[in-house]
DNA sequence: TACCTTTGTTAGTGAATACTAACTTACAAA
DNA sequence: TTTGTAAGTTAGTATTCACTAACAAAGGTA
């Protein structure tokens, strides 16, 4: 599955329409317009408007993965941990505001189910990292150990996610990194044992 | 702004639509042949679709805000309170799984500004209710005063919201009351102090 | 040179969408 | 009895959508 230059390009351009123009303003004809070149030539790099999109999503995710690959350290203090990993998804985000667009916007291609999985699957890259995390953080008493670890992972989610749909319904008008560390420090103070 | 009872209709088809066929499936040409007649006289009872969606909208606010009044109750356990506005929440989405769809789904109409508006407004009210009994529960040393009021109630929302979006992608196949009844025992543990 | 592949173009297509015009019918009030 | 209104109907409209067919130009390769 590899991913040519004008693949990327298509893929970033419908990124930055999702953002300015939100969900309807990604139209074919907007995104050709948008590239400078005719619609059909769209065609000759995607099978179909779904594969751009799930190539946005695709892209996101291995971004993602890499990202928090390198943020992730084992054997670290979980808190650092954590603080790292919330401080790269602010920053990523803060930096590409189209993919809160595509990543909390349902109704994404008229619900269609290969783009759910992407986003779900996108949920459980997050995961992936999230969950040693907290864990190691109970185990070494760091993190309340009175609740699990599922829910704990559910709750710092959940606030997470919020903090996106709030930034994102602000049409991204506050500073999203400035806040989030507001809330990651609640969310710390919280969940200290 | 009284709501006769076909405009009811309408707005309790256009739910049901919303849960079984997604946003993509509630067009006016699949809302009038649910209810039985033509799409012209859909015309007769509201000026266009926004206007539908507002309606649904408006309708669950006011439907919520009064169900919310009775549900919490002043100087009552702030404790009690939240299990019981909990409860209250999942038993109404458990019983109305559509609407759901149209709280939880961005890209409804396009990103209509009065349609975002009247999801927050939603959210607004929800918020009437639960700040209070945060605010209180803090007080008294029941919860937790480590951190902010905002801060509690928006780690609350956020939960709550994650664990309907997940039961939303699961095409409502789990029960919602009894997950959201450990969400919150969760939730509640972690806030006590 | 001859040919193939890649990547673009123009000019459409059919289907779906929200919405409207013109007309009909039932019924209630004056 | 007359007239007005509310609430339906049929048969459209313009627009937008994702997508395609047919062709052209550039460049690499046999």
């Amino acid at each position: 599955m590899e991913i040519s230059e004008r693949q990327l390009e298509i893929i970033e351009t419908a990124g930055k329409i999702l953002s300015v123009s939100g969900l309807s303003g990604l139209t074919t004809k907007n995104l050709a317009k948008e590239i400078g070149f005719s619609e059909a030539a769209l065609y000759r790099h995607f099978a179909s408007k779904e594969d751009i999109i799930l190539g946005l999503l695709q892209f996101l995710r291995v971004n993602m993965d890499e990202r928090l690959e390198t943020v992730c350290i084992p054997n670290r203090d979980p808190k650092d941990n954590l603080i790292a990993l919330f401080e790269s998804q602010f920053s990523f985000f803060s930096k590409n505001p189209h993919y809160v667009v595509a990543v909390f916007s349902d109704g994404l291609m008229g619900e269609s189910d290969k783009i759910n999985q992407a986003i779900l699957q996108l949920m459980q890259v997050k995961m992936k990292y999230l969950m040693p995390i907290v864990m190691q953080g109970q185990q070494k008493g760091i993190f309340t150990q009175a609740i699990t670890s599922e829910d704990l992972v559910h709750i710092i989610m959940g606030s997470f996610r919020l903090q996106m749909y709030k930034w994102k319904i602000s049409n991204f008008k506050f500073d999203i990194k400035r806040q989030g560390r507001n809330m990651l420090e609640a969310l710390l103070t919280l969940i200290k044992q």
